[in-house]
DNA sequence: CGTCAAGAAAGTGCATGCAATCGCTATGCC
DNA sequence: GGCATAGCGATTGCATGCACTTTCTTGACG
C-alpha cells in the first residue's frame, strides 16, 4: 500500500474506500472524528482528489457525514438510528434464514451444518476469536442460502454499519454458549425447512445480540462530539 | 440557482446526483448506456471532476456501474438480480405494513385512511397519473409509519432502483382498480393493528406489481449492450 | 467584562492539465 | 485468407492550482 509504483492499480481509490471504511468498522476511527482530506492524502500518499472520491463513496455508504464546505466526519450514529439497524437486521436476517430454510441447496446445508458442529469445539475451548470468525462465515451462509443477491447486499452492508458496535459482545460472560445454542436452533430449523421457525430463531438471535451490544454503544457513546447543527 | 452560477452553492454535485439519478430512474437512460464524463460535464456546465464525483455517488448507489479505466454506464440489471430487487421490495414493505400496524400514531392511520379513500375516486375516474401520485404517497406512509430511519432507507432505495421497472405498470386493464383494493386489505389490517395481516398484504400487492412489470422488463432488456465481458 | 466585528488562516469545491490505459484499426506474418 | 501485433485516437485517473467558504483570532466598542 506504500511505495507503490505508478502503474495504474485501477482500484487506487478502492482500495482507500476499504482501507477507511475498515478503520471505521474496526472502530480505530470514532465517530464524530474529522476526516481531513490533506491528512488523509498524506496518509495515503495520494493528492486530494481522489480522497475526495474516496469520501464520496463512503458519504453514500452511510460510514461517513459530509456537510458542504465543511469538511467530512466519521458518521455520527444517534441512539434511535442504532436502534433502527439493529431492528433492520434482525428482520433482515429473519428474511435470509427463511429463505435458506426454503432454498438451500443440499451442499449448501451440509456445510452449514458440518461448520457449525465444528465451531461447537471453539465454544468448549473458550476461543473468543476463532468463534468470532465462524460467527461471521456462519451469518454469511445464512445470507448466501438466501439466494437474493439484492437482500444480500442489503444485509451485508447493514451488519457492516453495525459493526463498531457489535465489537464487545462476545466479551459478555456465556455469551459465547449462548451465541451457539441460538445458532443451533437456526441450523435445525433450515434443515427441516422450517422458514417460520428459522425466522423467528435468526430474528431472535439478532435482537438479543442488539441488547448486549446497546449498553456498550451508549457508553461509547459519551465522548462524541455533539457540534452538529 | 439557474443560468450562470458564480455562487457556491455548496451542493452542486448533490444537484448532479439527484438530476442523474432521476433521469436513470425515469428510464430517460436506458440500462447500458454509456456515462461519457466529457458530455455530461458539457450537459451540466461543470467541469469533470464534479461529474466524477457524482458518479461515485451513483455507482455506490447502485445506479450506475463503473468500470476501472472503461467509464460508466447505466447499471445494467441482470433478470436474475431485477427479481431479487422485487422479492426484496415485497419483504421490506410487508416489514414496514407489520411495524406500520403496530407503531403508527393515531393521526397517522387517520391520514392514511383518508388518503386512502379520497383516492378511490381517481381510481373511479381512471386518472392514471394522478392515481400513481397517490400510490406512491400511500406506500411512502407505510415507510414512515414502519418509525425505524433505516428500514425507510433500504425500502425508498430499493424502491427507487425499481423505478425504471414499473412504469407501465398501471397501463395494463383493471390494474388500477385491483391495487386499490389491494391497498384497502393493507389499510384495513393496519386499522385493526393486524401486523401479520398487514404484512401479508403488503407482500402479496407488491409481488403482483412484480408480475406485472416483470414481463415488460423482459421485453426492454432487449436492447441493452452485452458487451459486458 | 462581555459582545461583536473585521481580518487572517485553514480547508473545501471546482477547473485545468498531463500521463496512463483501453479499444480500435491497419499492417505484417504465417 | 486468417490471426497476431503495433500504432493511434479516445477516455479515464490523478496531480496541481485557484476561488470561495468557514472558522479561529484579534481588536474595538458598549
Amino acid at each position: 500500500m506504500s511505495g507503490k509504483r505508478l502503474v495504474r492499480s485501477g482500484t487506487t481509490v478502492d482500495q482507500m474506500v476499504r482501507a477507511i471504511a475498515d478503520r471505521i468498522v474496526t472502530g480505530y476511527l470514532r465517530p464524530g472524528e474529522r476526516l481531513d482530506e490533506v491528512s488523509l492524502a498524506a496518509r495515503f500518499d495520494v493528492s486530494r482528489t481522489p480522497v475526495r472520491e474516496a469520501l464520496g463513496h463512503l458519504s453514500a455508504m452511510g460510514l461517513v457525514e459530509r456537510r458542504p464546505n465543511r469538511g467530512a466526519i466519521v458518521a455520527v450514529i444517534t441512539q434511535d438510528h442504532l436502534a433502527s439497524m439493529f431492528e433492520s437486521m434482525a428482520e433482515l436476517e429473519a428474511i435470509c434464514a427463511r429463505f435458506s430454510a426454503e432454498r438451500m441447496t443440499g451442499g449448501e446445508r451440509r456445510s452449514l451444518e458440518i461448520e457449525h458442529q465444528a465451531s461447537a469445539r471453539l465454544v468448549q475451548l473458550g476461543a473468543e476469536e476463532d468463534y468470532e470468525y465462524f460467527n461471521t462465515e456462519f451469518h454469511s451462509r445464512l445470507y448466501r442460502g438466501a439466494h437474493n443477491t439484492h437482500i444480500h447486499d442489503l444485509t451485508v452492508a447493514t451488519r457492516s454499519r453495525l459493526a463498531p458496535f457489535r465489537r464487545a459482545q462476545f466479551m459478555l460472560p456465556g455469551r459465547l454458549a449462548k451465541s451457539w445454542q441460538e445458532h443451533d436452533v437456526i441450523v435445525t430449523a433450515i434443515m427441516r425447512g422450517d422458514a417460520a421457525a428459522a425466522g423467528k430463531a435468526a430474528r431472535d438471535h439478532v435482537s438479543i445480540v442488539s441488547e448486549a451490544s446497546a449498553v456498550f454503544a451508549a457508553d461509547d457513546r459519551k465522548p462524541v462530539r455533539r457540534d452538529v447543527a
